[in-house]
RNA sequence: GGUCCGUUCGUCUAGGGGUUAGGACGCCAGGUUUUCAUCCUGGUAACAGGGGUUCGAUUCCCCUACGGACUACCA
């Protein structure tokens, strides 16, 4: 590659981002990356009709979050803004009229209403009306008035468009790194606006307007824009400019079923479409992000990663710096891929799993916190004794909980549910477990093993283990009816990592002080 | 309807003229364990159909079917 890699992720402002549109930035992004090359954000937002206040600042925000920051656009101007095309909206008009004046492009006077009614005409007939080469010398544009009668329509006033001449019954050759060569014939094509009659370039000409000017050298986009791929060819070979070589993404689509992914999907399935939260400015609804649903976002890239690519091995786990490296636009696949939530969860599990126990701790310590004040505010409504509430804010003791529980969580929420008993002892006790556990043997049993307890100096996890076998093969118990009343009293169901790490950590003080409770509380 | 793109286990995919068609998620079973989970091991399961080309096709070509995108003065 001679030239300097410049690539572009250029949404429009409509609405969140999704995860369609994330990993369309995110292969821009890589293969910016992989080539030493520039990361560009620009606005598409020559619509103003469908602007929607936020949109823009979400956009940054969650390409920030994710990771995968631009290095040039709004805010980060390197001599090719603005970023904005509606700041850029003088610059189109004298492009539009350069094709005028040599040819490829026509005023074109019908109003939308008139085409509408030529449209549902030739529908009716089963026929599809095309604006092009077979019918524009019929209809109310500058090829098919006089120079005088078009001048006159401009004086006057009357709204025009600016359409672009398609060539006639010529075979184009296309070429997309991801799909290979395609022919397709120009009549087929219609002549796009290219101007609006609001002053406004259509996304057509505006892209290609700023691609050129901001140097552009490869379009990675997804596959919805495969059909205008023809025209876009057209236009820069009308301008004499060189054209970027482009590479269409595969779509993602619904878990189940046919279509495109919708956010609708999410709320029906219960995952998040978007990265972050999004709050409708219209409607108030909200709509749960990635970030806020508690994934890590390395998580989220990574499995966008893989949908739609992967490096030809069988490696599924890449940091950001490998996926770089690996990336290849070559290896993208062809087909649409369906989006699986199970699968997204999976990746989340084990970036759980790569993350220390430190790390963890700053993210569950404000978590704890809360839950401490809940139980405070909520006493006796809830299954814990708010006299017995230790240790919630001790990272070196929370970081130890986290250890022994990490390999069982898949989000930091999760470990409320896994680890509350490491800070406060149970109030009640699982029934089923009870029946099934608790025997008429049991009480006498656990005043045994108090007795035991006692007598242990070095409250190590292994030590403990060492001296209740011990003791338990003295008298000759079964491990498991031990061990079940034992765990039922500590916890207060039967769950949890090993128990006798759980006795070590709790200490000897609390691990006794529950075995009495329960010996007092638990009733048949 | 028209144009274009696509089609390997349920899903994401590897492979590519001769393979026991590989991996991952999910699911199922076994193992480990004092429990629940994790984990480990194993299993289930695919080349859309029909024609060619070829000694041989899942792989190349054509047709059909199915899926998708586009078909706005939206992007």
């Amino acid at each position: 590659m001679d030239k300097k890699v410049r690539v572009r992720f250029a949404p429009s402002p409509t609405g969140p981002l999704h995860i369609g549109g994330l990993r369309t930035a995110l292969f821009n992004y890589l293969f910016a990356k992989k080539h030493h090359g520039t990361f560009i954000l620009r606005i598409e937002d020559t619509d103003q009709t469908r602007y929607v206040p936020g949109a823009e600042a979400y956009i940054i925000n969650a390409l920030n979050w994710c990771g995968i920051p631009f290095d040039e656009g709004i805010g980060k101007d390197k001599g090719y803004g603005p970023y904005r095309q509606s700041e850029r909206k003088e610059i189109y008009k004298d492009y539009a009229l350069q094709l005028v004046k040599n040819g490829h492009a026509y005023y074109a006077f019908d109003s939308a209403e008139s085409l509408d009614i030529y449209r549902a005409k030739e529908e009716a007939n089963g026929n599809t009306f095309i604006y092009n080469h077979h019918n524009r010398l019929k209809l109310d544009n500058s090829l098919s008035l006089n120079a005088d009668e078009v001048s006159t329509k401009i004086k006057e006033g009357i709204p025009y468009v600016i359409r672009f001449k398609t060539p006639t019954a010529e075979p184009l050759e296309l070429f997309d790194t991801i799909r290979g060569n395609m022919t397709i014939n120009t009549n087929v094509l219609d002549d796009k606006v290219l101007f609006k009659s609001d002053g406004m370039p259509t996304y057509h000409l505006a892209n290609i307007v700023d691609d050129h000017l901001m140097q552009i050298t490869h379009v990675i986009r997804g596959e919805e824009w495969l059909p205008s791929m023809a025209l876009h060819i057209l236009l820069y070979r009308a301008f004499n400019w060189q054209a970027p070589e482009f590479s269409h993404l595969p779509l993602i689509l619904k878990p189940v079923g046919k279509g495109k992914l919708s956010k609708r999907d999410g709320d029906k399935m219960g995952f998040p479409v978007f990265p972050l939260n999004w709050i409708d400015p219209a409607t108030n609804e909200l709509s749960q992000g990635y970030k806020e649903a508690g994934y890590f976002n390395n998580a989220l890239i990574n499995m966008l990663a893989l949908l739609g690519w992967n490096a030809g091995t069988e490696q599924e786990l890449f940091s950001l710096p490998q996926l770089i490296e690996a990336f290849d636009l070559s290896r993208v696949s062809k087909s649409g891929a369906k989006f699986d939530p199970e699968k997204t969860k999976w990746f989340q599990h084990q970036y759980m799993q790569q993350k220390s126990d430190n790390e963890l701790a700053d993210l569950l310590l404000p978590i704890l916190n809360e839950k401490h004040a809940s139980i405070l505010n909520d006493n006796g409504a809830n299954n814990y004794n708010a006299k017995q509430l230790k240790n919630f804010s001790d990272k070196s003791f929370v970081s130890k909980v986290i250890a022994l529980t990490k390999e069982r969580a898949t989000f930091v929420t999760d470990f409320w549910d896994l680890t509350a008993f490491f800070f406060v002892a149970p109030n009640l006790f699982d029934e089923k477990a009870i029946s099934k556990q608790w025997k008429e043997s049991s009480p006498a049993l656990m005043i045994e093993l108090i007795n035991c307890l006692n007598n242990i100096a070095d409250f190590s996890s292994e030590n403990i283990e060492n001296q209740i076998k011990i003791w338990i093969n003295e008298k000759e118990l079964g491990f498991g009816s031990v061990m079940q009343p034992f765990r039922l009293g500590l916890v207060g169901a039967l769950k949890g990592p090993h128990l006798f790490d759980i006795a070590s950590l709790i200490g000897k003080e609390e691990t006794i002080s529950r075995l009495k409770f329960a010996i007092e509380n638990i009733q048949k």
